[in-house]
DNA sequence: CGGTATCCTGACCGATACTG
DNA sequence: CAGTATCGGTCAGGATACCG
């Protein structure tokens, strides 16, 4: 199949309210979304794998979240058998080139943590109380 | 006073449930704090153009993710006069790192909005696996 | 203009139990 | 192992009203 379809036919805006573009936003920068696609970088694995990788991560946030991400096309799921159930989880090419950023952020996140915490604990010039 | 070279001594893990980058990341990745600090990637810009640029959002969480990003050295806050209030949000130097990658996510999802919108039309492609 | 405080809803999300 | 179903809590987030 033609599998090349024309990325530059359709543009979105994630400022616009009411792009496309916000629900796959949504997706990929979810609480478990971020962390799934960067786990899953490092190549195909199966849903236990991803669960125990993944630090803190319920079943059903696991699968919900797969869910997503294999609907926005990031994901995909390949059954291998069915005897003892073996799925395993794959990026796919898009999928692939989201989780390349992903990573890039989470890395740069671990790497500046510091700065961070640093920032954290200076007293905030504006505190707003009750946050 | 000198006493803080904590970029390096420090190295945090977005997998480890209980570590701090996890808060960070929840800021940053948050429904509006993408939004936001790709936003602030222009240039300073004050709270009511902040509002009418960011589609959607309330005053209220405007306010609110503006004081995550505050508390985690991304965005200072800046008072420039008081008799008709003037305030100014602008990317710290931390913040113009992670608003550029923030940024690329954001262009990159736009650009192939259409290859995701057609990945979401199509039967769920579960495969069983001839590999 | 640039917020702040309060109330409220809904969704995200976790815990548990059950299935194939 | 790989899920699904159900219940329930917490909290992001919206609406509104008010202040400097």
């Amino acid at each position: 199949m033609n599998d090349a379809p024309p990325d530059h036919a359709l543009r979105g805006n994630v400022f616009s309210e009411h792009c496309p573009s916000r629900e796959v936003l949504k997706h990929v920068t979810s609480r478990w979304g971020v962390l799934l696609l960067v786990a899953l970088g490092d190549g195909a694995q199966r849903f236990g794998e991803l669960r125990r990788r993944v630090g803190g991560i319920s079943e059903k946030m696991l699968a919900q979240t797969l869910v997503w991400l294999e609907q926005d096309g990031f994901v995909q799921r390949i059954v291998q058998s069915a005897a003892p159930p073996r799925v395993e989880y794959r990026l796919t090419p898009l999928g692939e080139e989201i989780s390349g950023k992903m990573a890039e952020l989470a890395d740069w996140l671990e790497n500046n943590l510091g700065a961070m915490l640093a920032a954290q604990q200076k007293t905030p010039g504006t505190q707003i109380a009750g946050v």
